[in-house]
Formats: structure tokens, sequence, C-alpha cells
DNA sequence: ATGCACTCCTGAACGC
DNA sequence: TGCGTTCAGGAGTGCA
């Protein structure tokens, strides 16, 4: 389930595959992801060359000499791999330049992609409303306090609000707040200013370490080299329910918040 | 404006 | 062994 980690790592390798290079052929085989493929997509990507890969939030940026950039997401099991043989099932997208092969594969189809005018790429529909990057300054304390504000919600679904913080999912939502030792489930509202604070360094913390690991690999994500990440081993919540608390000793509860599992202790998250 | 349920999809894991 | 059921969840949509 790629969060801002592990699309990072997935950014970071396809750089030194593709950037710089001319794509010789973009082939869409299969082209209802979440959304319909934009039907000439392969045409105007063929025959372009990669200047930049990126990352904003959960999407990478692919730009191209041509004005445009490929905006994609891998959903909840997009991955790239090297193809050096026929497609499969769920090889949906291939792109081809110089002796690299790859494919966007996702069985889940949960992932996207568009082409935006690289211009005003950011006056795009899923990009213009997008959050502060959790990695940069303006992400902080008061940044989160100033959200917080009036607010009734769960600080978790907070976390989760890609227009409040940009990048975070259910996995480094549960950790970032372990290691905060706030509840997930306190109104966001309540809690102090100097404790967000706690948890804005503790977002930060817990997703740098992510990246260096290589992401998390539970079921589907990968790294494009194939590598897988590793991050998963540092849980200290996320998946360990009826487990000892790391901190405590005590017991790891799961609780369903807004249809999504949330792994805490209730002794250490107060 | 806010908060919530619903929806898409497939493979893995689980229960009988 | 094999079938049916449940679960995983990012994020847009639509409703109260």
């Amino acid at each position: 389930m790629p969060e801002l980690p592990e699309v990072e790592t997935v950014v970071c390798g396809l750089r030194p595959l593709l950037v710089g290079q001319r794509l010789d052929r973009v082939i869409v085989r299969r082209p209802d992801l979440r959304w319909p493929l934009p039907v000439d997509l392969g045409q105007r990507l063929t025959g372009a060359t990669v200047t930049a890969i990126t990352r904003r939030a959960k999407y990478g940026l692919m730009e191209t000499d041509r004005g445009d950039t490929l905006v994609f997401h891998l959903g909840m099991s997009g991955k790239f791999h090297p193809l050096p043989g026929e497609p499969g099932t769920h090889d949906h997208v291939v792109f081809e330049a110089g002796a690299v092969r790859l494919a966007y594969n996702d069985p889940r189809r949960f992932g996207s992609m568009d082409l935006a005018p690289t211009d005003t790429l950011f006056d795009h529909p899923l990009l213009a409303r997008l959050g502060p990057e959790p990695l940069e300054t303006v992400f902080c304390g008061p940044w989160l306090a100033a959200m917080a504000k009036g607010r009734n919600t769960a600080v978790k679904t907070l976390l989760l609000d890609q227009h409040v913080v940009a990048g975070i999912g259910n996995i480094y939502a549960c950790e970032a707040l372990f290691a905060a030792g706030i509840n997930p489930a306190r109104k966001v509202g309540h809690i102090a200013p100097a404790r967000l604070g706690l948890l804005a360094n503790a977002v930060k913390v817990v997703l740098a370490d992510a990246i260096r690991a290589g992401g998390s690999t539970l079921r589907d994500h990968a790294q494009v080299s194939g590598e897988l990440g590793y991050f998963q081993h540092s849980f200290r919540v996320y998946g360990r329910e009826g487990g000892a608390c790391t901190g405590c000793g005590g017991t790891v509860q799961r609780r369903v918040q807004s249809g999504r599992s949330t792994f805490h202790c209730p002794r250490c998250q107060r």
C-alpha cells in the first residue's frame, strides 16, 4: 500500500532508468484503471524525452520535453517493474526506452495516470488542493494546530486528510501517533498545541526513517529493482494487534476508525 | 463547510 | 481440496 515513502522509493528507482531517455514506445494495454486513461496517452508519450521524475504527495510526476507531465498514482497495488518478456495480465502500461523496458503493473487497478501541461501542472485537479509535504518546514506544530482549530474529527482522520498534509496513509498515521504518544481517536480540536508539535515531528521522523528503509513491503510494494522495502520490520503498532507494546509491554489493540484499522497502545497513547 | 458512508478492484487469508 | 466470505485501503463522490 504505497504511501509517501513507497512512492518516493519508486520515483528514485525510475529516475536513473528513464531520465534523459527518449520513450521509443509507450503502450497502453488496459486503459480502465481507477479512471480511464487519456485515449491518446501512449501516443503523446511516445517519442518524448523524460526530463525529470519527481513526487508530490503520493503522486509520481514524470516530466517530458513535450510540455506534458505524466501524473501517476500507484493506488493500492501499483508498481513498476522491468519487463524482460511478454507482459502479464496486470501489466497495464509498458514503457520502452532504448534497452529499458518497464511495465506499470496494478492488479487492483486503484492506480491512475493522467497527462497534464507542465507549466500549469499544479492546477491539475488531483494536485491543486493538496496540503504541504510533511517533510517540508511549512508542515509543523503550528500548521497542524491551525488545521485542527474548530475541527471535531479524530486526530488520525486529520493526518489522513490529504488537504491538511499530503502523503500520509494508514500505516504511517498509526506509527506517528504511537511515536507521539497520542491516542488516534482523540478529537483533534482538544489536543494541546505542544502535543501537535510532537506529532508533526513524529510524522517527519517516521517518514524519513521509512524512506531510508526503502518503504514498507506488506503485500504489494516493491522497488523498481524488485527489491523489497524493509520498514515493516520497524513497525511499533501497525499490524501488531495482540502483541506486546514495545514501549510499556502492554497489549497493542486494533479498532476500526472510519472504516480503517487503527492500531494503538492504550497505555502509551493518551 | 464538515463529517461520514459508500464505492471502485483483486488476491490473499481464513473458515467450514 | 475447494469453495465462499472477509479483508486490505486511497481518495473521489454524494449525502446529511
